[in-house]
DNA sequence: TATGAATGAGACTTCATTCAT
DNA sequence: TATGAATGAAGTCTCATTCAT
């Protein structure tokens, strides 16, 4: 099985391949417009069965093509997946990337949460294959999470630090407030099966996802900055 | 594929089966001892591989069994897994069942995010196949979700609801105020291989579910007290 | 697969059994019942289903009695299908065992067809299980075919053309007209499905079987006497 | 289990397919050639061993190809048993659907009972694959025969009634008429194991079947017309 | 680039049979 | 005599993958 080549997982910055096997980018126009359209049924497929429910029928259905043609560009299931996953670290790391600093926590936190809601709201489906990597024990992505990530977050959470130290946030871990972050933003994509079902309405639209921010940040940033108003 | 019978989804408290086609109990000693044998090793491969991933021949080796053996008892692999999922539908529910109106809601919120974690420490496995099953749109236990579920939350919600007006917490959502508790405590089970990749340690340990508390439990309870501490 | 022990097929008037492995008869009441009750179960399942759709479950359902139960007494399906074709058999030789030469040929050829067909009607499941045998290849059965049962026929084709030669009957094969006999007479009892749904009514009542015999004497006995009417 | 489309059986002339599931006729050289080795293969297991008895792997080994492929062109052994019975029903019916009354009885049915014979000498399997489905109690092709073939036969039986109105043929049943002919003409095929154990030789020679047809046709036009001689 | 045809490995499930009581 | 429990063999069917065009 394909593993996350955790030595280069710099290369992340420079659009390179992180996991093994997975199919070098050529630049045939057709070819790129293919593998978007493989990628994102994909990502659909996998999000709906997990990786051992999903089969190339449906991933090739999804994208309109033969499951032959399918795998002319990506060789193997296996590929494909890792693939998907590659592409779904980019999205779950993006917002990860900046934290200023130099910028207030309220804002910088309060930024950080409203994008991995917005990511939940726009990505669903790449948020839950994530989820079943997770779940499963990330067989495939442990690598990279051991490394790149590990090394990012610890970036993130001497921010924090810094942050709590200069009297700025509440006396709290750095790591387990990002775990929450986490968990918090992620459940509104991972678990909409079951808000659906408590709420009675679908989670489609954009104002049950803005009303979700605002509890969510309401709570997060009290406890986050050990005051009662994340405004003030 | 036999779904969750709604229609008598109260029969939760005499332990009657919600799921159709689950296997009726029968009292055989025998017959106890190798159903929860085989309970407790399918949750397991469940957890691990999915739905679609775990195979009979899986479950039978964790369950020192033969697979016609472990088809003597429960009768599909369809049939397992309903059984698999009703019993973590009680531990899910078990906690949530008696937040007293009249106690304190430091108290009885407090008291749920401790029980709730406590089962994430205790019975990962068993979250971990929850959350397959709400990440897949819980095909088979959406139909409890929408009755039993659905009806328990509101009568939580309205407790909830009943604190803000005495003043009691703060003026936020009850049902995202449970979204969230329910997020993350079962993230530190769901995720279990993130954090473990991040922290460079195993969750095994009761020390660190005891910092994941008391982390957790401060954030979550300033932000739903609206106050700074949630001792105060 | 346990074939018919040609070798002493004469046994058969002795009631010995006549098919390898078939189970020796012991003389307990409640064992006779019980084999009897097998049997007649047996029976009933086999025409149903054949040899390979009959499963001894639907056997001991049948026959009210646990599977390894009915295995104490056959010892395994192969031996019970054996034995049920044996008891066929004596069914099945029973009229032809007696034609009398010195007798008139409307009188013995029209009494075996009335016993043909009364056969057919009080024992469909026995001829449909026939029928299932001979249509295979008789693979249990032919043993018995090649030795006794021809035999048998040979003696009655003897008969038939001693009638023949005192200018009784009409010129025919004496082979040809017992298989037509046996082929319309049983065609009543093997496609009973068939005759039901061309008539739209059930093969269950005796008036239909009286009319079924009255035609096919009058037509058999007809070409058969080289006459136009079986009764003059 | 895909039954018989009775509700358009008219399609029979036009080649439609009239049993549900069955597999729609696609026009690639490889494909039709592959189908009908796979339905020759299949009519000649499920003549042998019956529904339950064949197994795919003796269907792909008769038919020179692997199990998934044959699976490929029909999508189970229940379709492809259903593709097997409708072709064959097409051989069933194709004597019976021209029975001139402008002609002579003795020339039309005289006729009819040749092919019949000709076909259980030409295609004996089909025979045999039938019977069992007959002997079963038809159970898929019941929708059919109560629709489709019942029409049928009451307008052959109207035209057999006509012949005995004008004082052509004797007055019999002309439903019992039709069952005998059926009865004996297919009886050479599907209980050719145990003709061929009475006579001591193989029914393959055409010799043998022109024999059979001679008293058959003896037989059955003495009694059908009335008179003594089949062609006076 | 695209796809119809083909297959080996492996999944779930059934079932005759055996074991133990 | 009777039956619950257990299993090996085998059957149907799925699916990732390859072949050939």
């Amino acid at each position: 099985m394909p593993k996350i080549d955790a030595s280069n997982a710099a290369a992340l910055t420079t659009g390179e391949t992180r996991i093994k096997g997975a199919h070098k980018r050529t630049h045939s126009r057709i070819q790129d417009i293919n593998r978007q359209k493989i990628l994102d049924a994909a990502t659909k497929v996998f999000a709906d069965y997990g990786y051992h429910g999903a089969t190339l029928d449906q991933v090739g259905d999804a994208a309109n093509m033969s499951k032959p043609n399918l795998l002319y560009y990506y060789s193997s299931k296996e590929e494909l997946y890792a693939t998907v996953l590659e592409r779904i670290l980019d999205i779950w790391l993006l917002p990860l990337k900046d934290l200023d600093v130099t910028k207030s926590p309220e804002h910088e936190i309060g930024a950080y949460i409203d994008e991995k809601l917005e990511h939940s709201r726009l990505y669903p489906e790449a948020s839950r294959v994530w989820s079943n990597e997770m779940t499963a024990g990330a067989p495939k992505i442990k690598p990279i999470l051991e490394t790149y990530l590990k090394d990012l977050c610890k970036k993130r959470a001497r921010t924090i630090r810094t942050w709590a130290r200069e009297g700025k946030v509440a006396d709290i871990s750095p790591y387990h407030l990002l775990f929450m972050i986490w968990a918090v933003t992620q459940h509104y994509a991972d678990f909409a099966a079951q808000i659906e079902s408590m709420l009675g309405k679908s989670l489609d639209d954009k104002r049950f996802f803005n009303e979700a921010k605002k509890n969510v940040k309401n709570i997060l940033m009290h406890g986050f900055l050990g005051r009662t108003d994340g405004k003030s």
